[in-house]
DNA sequence: GTTCTAGAAC
DNA sequence: GTTCTAGAAC
């Protein structure tokens, strides 16, 4: 062991601590008492981070409560690894019923977020120990060390240490923390070890800051974090909310009070014993209920019946019938409609409504509160919000995107305009929330999903004239959009995943154009296509606006680069290219053309030559006979191909938003062997439901009349997994090694209909 | 210092 | 789609 580092190195052996950070005195034995801790250490190199966990896990053991140290200097077989790696491994030792230290830097926000997230998943008490030893310190012992794990020593220490320093961010209650101890010295060092390590299986300790020296007097646990609370999250556009005495004399219990549509159902109360708890508590109880949850929780508005003017009767039909239908397809999500007032109509409809349906009442209930506020003020943490958006996206107008543009701040408004400029009514868009926002910070939400509703007043634009046959449809049309991009949104947090099916087959993502939503509700091909076209056609007074649109609600008039027409160029002009090598076989319905990059061994793509055809999304069924032809043409070279190579397996399909205009089929060995294969992009492309088998095309189109195709950006940042076994690999050059030696079976779902091979035979149809 | 990723420009 | 490069991570 280094014997500068940590200074503590019979801490293990220590069991008398100093009383400020004994365990005794600041246990308290709870109900849930043997909770899990996460324990997340941030410092730089040289504050002693391994020395404290290596004393912890020690002592811990030797306590009875099993630790996992996750060290992301030694996670990669001894050497230092990545933060998917440690992230990967909490999880794992989690779900095994271990407390985890996680032992790397993680002094910015963002860097220890996921993992505050994780322990949350699990409902386990997330704790920060914080080793802010002056500068000096650090980098004297990492300058000195020779050994070091992650190979921070000798020279460069110094400049690593002062960089990263310069970016440091103490860790805040309002991450997620219930606990946070700064250690300056190696004196606290050594009382938080003890601590720690004297744990034991039947103790947790109380929540809140301690050791905090700088500012003054010790603000001692939750307290601090109300204070907080009060002065940062007013709610400006709100007139309704509790001020800090009523919170404190228990007012909010009746304020912000979760109302469960079914009485006596299993969440309101588990929440209405929280609340009490709080009342008696006071503080601790608070923060429990914030956390006390596994399930992604998105809070939405009702949409459409304020300014908008829609019928609250017929709104809470769709209501409740789309949020029921959603979480009885959806796991772990859960769905919360909230208003502000306590005499809302449409909660109350809604309720009644929900009362006739069977459906878990703990999945989907309603909650009085204001949506901007709901963790702070009412106890209930939502991971995504949705937004009554106007069709410009942007802030004011009052009511709740008034309310949520202040409160998330700047950074929400540029966010948006990164995802969309404008939104058509029954469209969403889902707009990730950046750290900086005060709305990410102090209340949790990672994403606000914007949607637009149908309009029953005329003083507003899109006005429907009382149309309720449409209003409804567009109503519905909405909700499903909302929760498809929720859907979307929940399947990216960790242990949140939903099934396989209807992750697929669903439309959801950034921007969710209700296709495949639209089939649920029975309209048909032609009404869909009307709806497309209309969003192209060039009608005088809102031409403006459809250009603006045709970014968001089709997808069929996208702009494409200059880069990317190449395809265009050979399918309308082979002629001009025969002579190149890598045509293969020019016909009047294809070209087949060798992939100028390929990702595999073999990696060919079947164009269209049908002009107007540039990607999956402007198929109809009319062109089923070209999918057809197209996929019978991709068969034929990959039998060729497999008479040169019969150790390969070729999968055939397409790219929901292929980067490259005209309508192509991949033909692509499964080998993925190729210089080529460069990102995370390339490989999630073609390993992910990004890609959509031939044979899904075709049955999607024959059936329904379009592909259902799945837009999302996120699945082309998905972790990289490998393709056969699903193990997980932190970077590209790591996975290629896995894939070229991984021997495992292909995924049964696979294995089915969707791959070719000497042994499979011919596949699909010809 | 190195390795790797992700965003911008084309 | 690619290349280039800044920045993240340690």
């Amino acid at each position: 062991m280094d014997p500068g580092e940590g200074g503590s190195p019979a801490a293990p052996s220590t069991s008398v601590a100093a009383p400020a950070f004994r365990a005794g005195a600041d246990a308290d034995t709870r109900e849930d008492a043997g909770k899990q801790v996460v324990v997340i250490l941030v410092g730089p190199p040289g504050s002693g981070k391994s020395t404290f966990a290596e004393a912890v896990m020690a002592g811990a053991a030797a306590a009875g409560r099993p630790w996992a140290r996750v060290c992301q200097d030694t996670i990669g077989k001894g050497k230092a690894g990545t933060k998917i790696q440690c992230l990967k491994a909490a999880a794992d030792a989690l779900k095994e019923g271990k407390s985890v230290l996680i032992d790397r830097c993680n002094l910015e926000r963002e860097q220890r977020s996921d993992f505050v997230k994780l322990g949350c998943t699990v409902q386990a008490d997330v704790h920060a120990v914080f080793l802010d030893l002056p500068a000096k310190v650090c980098i004297s012992r990492s300058v000195s060390r020779t050994s070091h794990e992650g190979n921070v020593q000798g020279g460069m220490a110094a400049m690593v240490v002062n960089r990263m320093l310069k970016n440091k961010q103490a860790p805040l209650l309002t991450e997620g923390f219930s606990r946070i101890t700064f250690c300056t010295d190696d004196d606290d060092i050594k009382k938080a070890v003890d601590m720690y390590s004297a744990l034991g299986p039947s103790h947790s300790l109380a929540s809140g800051v301690f050791g905090q020296k700088s500012k003054g007097p010790v603000q001692t646990g939750i307290m601090k974090f109300l204070k907080k609370a009060d002065t940062s999250s007013v709610n400006k556009s709100s007139g309704t909310m509790v001020t800090s005495s009523e919170r404190k004399t228990g007012q909010q219990n009746t304020t912000l009070k979760q109302e469960n549509l079914e009485a006596g159902g299993a969440c309101s109360m588990q929440v209405e014993k929280k609340l009490d708890n709080l009342k008696e508590k006071g503080e601790q109880s608070k923060e429990r209920v914030s956390s006390d949850t596994s399930l992604c929780t998105l809070a939405f508005p009702s949409i459409s019946t304020a300014d908008f003017q829609f019928d609250l009767e017929k709104a809470s039909e769709v209501i409740v019938d789309a949020a029921t239908d959603f979480v009885q397809k959806h796991d772990n999500v859960r769905l919360v409609l909230v208003d502000l007032s306590q005499k809302s109509r449409i909660l109350s409809l809604v309720k009644d409504k929900a009362a006739k349906k069977s459906f878990d009442s703990s999945r989907f209930f309603t909650f009085v509160g204001d949506i901007t506020q709901l963790h702070s003020k009412g106890g209930l943490q939502c991971n995504v919000i949705a937004n009554a958006a106007n069709w410009r996206l942007k802030p004011g107008g009052g009511g709740v995107n008034a309310a949520i543009f202040n409160a998330a701040g700047e950074a929400l408004q540029h966010a948006t305009k990164e995802c969309a400029d404008t939104l058509r009514p029954g469209n969403s868009v889902a707009v990730p929330l950046p750290s900086t926002s005060p709305l990410h910070q102090q209340e949790g939400v990672t994403h606000v999903i914007h949607v637009l509703g149908p309009n029953m007043n005329p003083m507003r634009p899109d006005c429907l004239k009382n149309d309720y046959t449409k209003g409804c449809n567009v109503l519905r049309e909405a909700y499903n959009s909302v929760f498809e991009n929720f859907a979307s949104i929940a399947r990216s947090y960790p242990g949140k995943q939903n099934d396989e099916t209807s992750s697929r087959k669903s439309a959801s993502g950034v921007i969710s154009p209700n296709d495949s939503k639209t089939k649920r509700e029975g309209i048909d091909d032609s009404e869909r296509t009307k709806k497309y076209n209309s969003m192209g056609s060039s009608d005088a007074p809102n031409q403006a606006r459809e250009e603006d649109n045709k970014k968001n609600g089709g997808v069929t008039n996208k702009t494409w680069g200059s880069w990317a027409q190449s395809l265009y160029e050979v399918a309308m002009h082979p002629e001009k290219y025969k002579n190149a090598d890598s045509i293969l076989e020019i016909s009047d319905e294809f070209v087949v053309l060798k992939d100028l990059y390929p990702k595999a061994k073999r990696h060919v793509l079947v164009i269209s030559r049908t002009d107007g055809l540039d990607s999956l999304a402007d198929v109809k069924k009319v062109h089923l006979p070209l999918l057809r032809s197209l996929h019978s043409a991709g068969l034929k070279w990959a039998h060729k191909f497999l008479e040169e190579d019969a150790s390969l397996t070729f999968r055939l399909g397409y790219h929901s938003v292929p980067s490259m205009r005209q309508l192509h089929l991949h033909v692509i060995s499964q080998d993925f062997n190729s210089p080529s294969l460069k990102n995370k992009k390339h490989w999630n492309s073609f390993t992910s439901a990004f890609f959509l088998d031939s044979v899904d095309v075709m049955d999607d189109v024959d059936q329904h009349g379009s592909a259902t195709i799945n837009p999302d950006e996120k699945l082309l940042a998905m972790e990289l997994r490998c393709h056969r076994c699903r193990s997980a690999h932190p970077n590209i050059p790591k996975l290629k090694s896995h894939i070229g030696a991984c021997k495992s079976p292909f995924p049964s779902h696979l294995l089915k209909d969707k791959l070719l091979s000497v042994s499979t035979g011919r596949t699909g149809c010809s």
